[in-house]
DNA sequence: AGAAGCCTACCTTCTAGTAGGCAGACAGTC
DNA sequence: GACTGTCTGCCTACTAGAAGGTAGGCTTCT
């Protein structure tokens, strides 16, 4: 199936679970090492060098996120119940303590100080998730089942915003209930608005 | 006036710089020691350690924090006004370049691998932000100044989730007019309700 | 035979941090 | 005014350990 071997996987899971808690320099092949049960020297024979590593790993993220949204854009129809899924999505991971983080949201931060080829990756992810957000306010708009006060483009940078920025203050406070606390507020103000 | 040196402000003001550029474990004392041009082993002397330098950075970050919000109620008296006059701040910083990330916000993602003593500072520094976001919807709320659609604690934790937010996406596109552009929208939602 | 996967052993550079010395500023004292 | 002690700020020189990375050898699977 897949052209990855399994202890590749492995290397690739922990590095994004190291990196999910502190940042691109947060983390060394050593760590790694420790999780895997395998040597420094066997991981460079996965990956020659830390950038090639994180390079992977954020084309795979990115990769996976698109197939994470066209299975979700094939299983829910109505924008509003997409974007309500993203944020469940998030939501669910703060909460579970499975992926407390988005990869690209943490190394966004770090961007000035990020090897070229990474940083490169992490923007081509935002423009993915941007542009894709866009889509779906757009067809909102349209069908009349998302409330838009500004351009598609403008409300879908927004609710990406506040979604990362939820995702910080979630982890700030060690309260992992406060996301969908946050992000509540926008989903219902994104919500049509109900005849009365 | 100040019981620190000259070199100790400039020690830190190059290790918030640096700290604003690549988090944490993305500067050294040897990054320091080339900007301010002194020892790496001079910088030791004012802070013994690198736990020491970067509390004692939040901590006055914190310090200024609570000072400049202090200042901005004294000269602006309209809750909504506050709220456009901190936005407005990050903008500048944003667009010149000048202090382009909250030293607080970056923290804070990389806040499990962070060393404790630091950690506190930096959740310190969220819940003091919040708490004051939080008043100033009350007093606005109670004015009519500021149009709530949730409690005022959520809707200030909801700003300054868009506030980071923005401050990442800005950083994500190396595009610094986006940080305007994703909180206006958040600002005129806050506006009171025109009579139509 | 050869490639894949992992190993030990090693290298260089960087990391935070220490030890100890030296020059100047500022006392107090004779 | 010279004589002392001490404190501050900075230095050189050093340490131990961690960083990313390399060389080369040993199995095992194909």
């Amino acid at each position: 199936m897949s052209k990855l071997s399994n202890t590749s996987d492995e290397i690739l899971t922990s590095a994004r679970n190291l990196l999910i808690s502190g940042g691109y320099n947060g983390f060394s092949y050593a760590d790694i090492s420790d999780v895997v049960g395998i040597r420094k020297a066997s991981i460079h024979h996965h990956f020659p060098s830390k950038v090639d590593l994180v390079r992977v790993l954020v084309q795979q993220y990115r990769e996976a996120g698109i197939a994470g949204v066209a299975a979700l854009e094939r299983n829910v129809s109505n924008p509003l119940d997409i974007l309500k899924a993203y944020a469940g999505h998030w939501s669910q991971c703060i909460e579970d303590a499975s992926k407390p983080f988005c990869v690209c949201a943490l190394l966004a931060g770090e961007l000035p100080s990020l090897p070229p080829e990474v940083a490169t990756e992490v923007t081509a992810f935002f423009r993915f998730i941007s542009s894709w957000l866009t889509s779906v306010m757009e067809r909102g708009a349209m069908e009349k089942t998302i409330t838009l006060s500004s351009a598609p483009d403008i409300e879908a940078d927004a609710f990406l915003a506040t979604v990362y920025g939820a995702m910080l203050s979630a982890r700030a406070y060690g309260n992992p209930t406060l996301f969908s606390t946050i992000v509540a507020p926008t989903l219902s103000r994104l919500s049509p608005i109900v005849a009365h």
